[in-house]
DNA sequence: GATTTTTACTCAAACGTTTCAGTAAATAAA
DNA sequence: TTTATTTACTGAAACGTTTGAGTAAAAATC
């Protein structure tokens, strides 16, 4: 018999209890000014009994306003996105905001479905990653027509969108693993990138072409790849480039994983690392540094863009509560955050 | 110019524009029979026109359903809640619902406060990953009181509580990696476990001790750890175990953050792996099979895990739609999913 | 043609909260 | 004492949807 008769535990039911009317509890619970001390007590100790919680859709139906934000991301088990997730979520919570966090699977489809999603239970903002093979940005019209912020960070429009954009510095990134390679004397260095369609492996490339370009080194398209970055064709590449000789020097990838799978296929034929062959990554995978031998990465600090994002959305949602705000009183924020180079044994 | 000017778009809107009722609309949209065919197309097109989007907010309101489910994790970066969540997410989606993923960041009260925001948002269901430190779980007493059914999976409850538990075969697993390497020989066998507050490293070491009985095999005291399972609790137990002579033959670790961290060590002191020294992990995080020498470990078969929730929810949740049930005629299932030794180049 | 049944729709209340406008009482100012 | 001001509260509408009850028209039955 431990289970209480029908509870209801309404705003009403409280002001009911205590010969009130729902506006005074209301109020009480949103410390309104213009209620007595005594009144306060009394409600807030009736909330703590009947063990009252807030309806937050009757809340948010009322006062359009969620204290909700969404995000999309195309795999939380990315290790970069789950450390600026926890980032956002933590940061969020200083800001009394709750952060609705989705998976797109890197599904065009479960994209769109998701961004509906978030604007049919009108989160206040949404921060988005898209999918690898998002190209057309027009399912977040729904938000941005309507007034719900749009953040994207990682992988970003390339055209224009009426969006604030937060992203690591990827062209510099490129020019780092680059010129890293190039000073250790590398000149036929293997460039393993993902599709270009994709903001982050266009600015990536550029960086690396930069870097050959300052010393003078021919980028070579039998040593360039750009394939979805994943381990299977990674291996492909590989075999390609140790089909017949020359082999290449070094080999730069685009992301950890496919340099894992490039380290690996070089263990399995015999090909010394970092001696024979010199290799980096991109984004410090933690499995990076457990490999033998470590791998040389490019470092994102997933943490610096998770608090980034939060400080610029803050800035949009703060300005938001003022007076009527549009596209073109908002200005929307550009912002690229640092990136480093980590070397390690592979290189 | 490109914004519309004032769209509000409720059901409202669309029933003016076409001289209906909004009841009508909202019967279209739910697909209620009894509404005409030229009528129904009609409110579609003009429903596709206006770009009409249902207020979740309200539906939820008025019906007390979100068809969204929460999902309480410690981490959504550790491998396998990450696979367990996306199979989850996946599932759910097939089924009609959303999934809210949080992250209590392994702090009870971030636990707490997730399980009011969830129940504030009246989510149709819960499913919890308890943080390693949840002892009491009174906390989501708010929810099972207000019949919004909770699954707790991996980190659940030792002590009887009003709600559906799955988890991975933990006495198992336990069991297997001793037998493993106790076939192999090993006899001085360490044990690396978490806290034993927590269900899981109960159950892995229990079924650690009845292989040790089995081959007539004592447990030392003194090689035995009982910590939160960082990489420096494992160091500093590898440095006790290595501080003198007779070494152990084997370290068996509760996760694979340990056993990694062990190999590491290993290493550093130059013990030779497998040979002088066996390693079994658990879990197999992606760097077990990554790192050199390869590591023995647990298999949980995440997606599996994933399945058996939402198999398991979706019962709770069609039962819900029929009489009225109570705890009394609900069942609570108790579900143990299977694991695998993975024998690599640890063993 | 009168009656019943079915179909297609509308009305209005309800979900639980917030908030504007209003009021009665208490206090301050005249 | 009268008037103005402040304080503490209440009433009722509103947010956008769903749904039971009701109704008018059309179709079926007698």
């Amino acid at each position: 018999m431990k289970k209480k008769p029908a509870r209801k535990n309404s705003i009403h039911d409280i002001a009911r209890i205590l010969r009130l009317s729902p506006a005074t509890i209301s109020r009480v619970l949103n410390n309104h000014p213009h209620v007595h001390a005594a009144t306060r007590s009394k409600v807030m100790a009736m909330v703590e009994e009947v063990g009252y919680k807030r309806n937050a859709m009757a809340s948010g139906l009322r006062t359009n306003k969620t204290n909700t934000v969404g995000l999309i991301v195309p795999r939380i088990s990315m290790f970069v996105h789950a450390e600026i997730i926890t980032t956002i979520q933590n940061e969020l919570h200083a800001h009394g905001y709750n952060l609705i966090i989705c998976q797109s699977n890197d599904s065009i489809e479960l994209e769109k479905k998701l961004t509906n999603t978030l604007y049919a239970s009108r989160v206040d903002a949404v921060i988005a990653a898209c999918t690898l093979f998002t190209t057309d940005f027009s399912h977040f019209d729904t938000l941005t027509e309507n007034d719900i912020p749009v953040i994207f960070y990682d992988r970003v429009p390339v055209t224009p969108y009426p969006a604030s954009i937060i992203k690591g510095d990827d062209f510099r990134g490129g020019y780092l693993g680059g010129a890293h390679l190039l000073e250790l004397g590398c000149r036929r260095i293997a460039y393993i990138s993902g599709p270009l369609n994709c903001s982050i492996y266009i600015d990536r490339f550029a960086g690396f072409e930069k870097a050959m370009r300052q010393y003078n080194t021919p980028i070579l398209n039998n040593l360039t790849f750009y394939h979805e970055l994943s381990a299977a064709n990674a291996r492909k590449a590989m075999t390609r480039l140790f089909a017949r000789k020359p082999y290449p020097d070094a080999i730069f990838a685009a992301n950890d994983v496919s340099a894992l799978e490039a380290l690996h296929f070089a263990k399995e034929i015999n090909v010394q690392v970092p001696v024979e062959l010199k290799i980096v990554g991109y984004s410090n995978d933690p499995r990076s540094a457990i490999v033998t031998p470590s791998l040389t990465t490019i470092e994102q600090f997933p943490a610096n863009i998770g608090r980034v994002i939060v400080t610029e959305l803050m800035k949009i949602l703060k300005k938001d509560t003022g007076a009527n705000n549009t596209a073109a009183t908002t200005g929307f924020a550009q912002i690229t955050t640092a990136v480093g180079l980590i070397r390690r044994m592979s290189t």
